[in-house]
DNA sequence: GCTACGAAGTGAACGCTACTCATTAATTAG
DNA sequence: CTAATTAATGAGTAGCGTTCACTTCGTAGC
């Protein structure tokens, strides 16, 4: 995608300028991770000198949050479009697990820079990370209060620490795709984090053995009163 | 902690040398960051050359590792000590979990490493994260299945995903932690996860799936005896 | 005690890269 | 068409991780 510079050639848009840095950030950032793409291969692949970068960025790193920060608005954008369409909160809460936990396997590079790099942030506040988990946790939060509003879930039911639980499970499963690369069932593990946030791990078995004893019993008394 | 070097003063022994450049890039690391702290500041602090440093450690990646690497050693090794005198899998659990929880508070700028520059590691596999999280996933999976065997869990419960939860959420309460600095009621978070993992957050509870299968059964058995 | 030799330690020099800034080119206003 | 403003440039700067030729130290054999 290089941009061959012409003399007297018609500078591009400002806007357009920003988006061609930003694409060839994400390309090298990608392919050589964060410390290992320089900002002279950046500007090499958009064609465009080094300086030229700094006066659309203030660092390197600023220009990291703008690839994330447009990749995780991408992401939000395409999930409330998709939201409005699932019924009940159960159901959204599942999609949002599902979605956020799938994303893992969209982009392997993208997937590197989440896990590794996204957490250090410039001084900016609340940092890129902090913001994108305050956003997921945020969507996920609406649905845990309906569903207790509802009546689906527990009152005594924390949110925020449902979300954490979610969030986390997600990011080591992307962590750990990333660092040994193996191929994962996503739709298991999507499962098994439902299943658990649901219905908790707390054998319900002390509370019905003494009844399917019960039912044994009565369904022996039944054959002999009616047998065959 | 600086030491003075003076001519013909007689050589530390190789291990007591590696003792005082990983203490003091403890030091720097926690005070400056990975990447603000310098290896002239991490020489200068112990007393010695830079150049002595890079023939204990192949790069300052590596040394941050040890720093880390100690660091989780002596967690573990305080962990492995107490948890034998923890009876049953649900106690031990909750006090994995209580125990991981409150290692937040001990060090902020060890908080702060861990959370922000403990996965990127060198090239070595496993990843000393990675490791880490093994080691953690591996003690938490021993309660879990001990758990599942002695009916005090449910028998389709994830070891796996149930660690990955666990951990991720106190992961992200650390995060949280390190990046506003507000202060946290771990109590209150330790006993929402334990809420969550133990009893998940359905109203209706996993209790009455079960429950469902033993009245259609009981139903059927009373339908023979007393039809329509 | 003296010498020789390997191990440990040193710090100046190197290479790389993020970042700056004086200069040049392009665009716009009058 | 000219002047003023804005955008772009790329050689230069500074800082840091890393290397290596050289020095110093410890010790074993005489």
């Amino acid at each position: 995608m290089t941009v061959v510079a012409i003399k007297n050639s018609p500078r591009p848009s400002k806007a357009h300028r920003v988006d061609t840095i930003v694409e060839s950030a994400r390309k090298v950032f990608c392919s050589y991770g964060f410390e290992n793409g320089s900002i002279g291969n950046i500007a090499k692949d958009a064609g465009i000198a080094e300086g030229t970068i700094y006066s659309y960025f203030d660092s390197k790193r600023a220009l990291l949050d703008e690839v994330l920060r447009r990749h995780y608005f991408a992401l939000f954008h395409d999930i409330e479009q998709t939201l409005p369409s699932i019924q009940g909160p159960t159901n959204r809460l599942r999609y949002l697990i599902r979605r956020t936990l799938f994303t893992i396997l969209d982009d392997r590079g993208m997937s590197r820079l989440r896990s590794l790099y996204a957490r250090q942030a410039d001084s900016e506040r609340p940092s890129l990370a902090q913001d994108q988990n305050r956003r997921m946790a945020s969507m996920m939060a609406i649905e845990i209060r309906a569903g207790i509003k509802d009546g689906s879930f527990r009152s005594d039911t924390s949110s925020n620490i449902t979300c954490y639980m979610i969030g986390g499970a997600i990011e080591l499963t992307e962590f750990s795709y990333v660092q040994n690369g193996k191929v994962v069932n996503l739709d298991e593990i999507a499962e098994s984090i439902w299943r658990t946030i649901s219905g908790g791990i707390s054998s319900t078995g002390a509370a019905t053995e003494p009844l399917i004893g019960l039912v044994e019993r009565f369904e022996k008394a039944a054959d002999r009163l009616d047998p065959r």
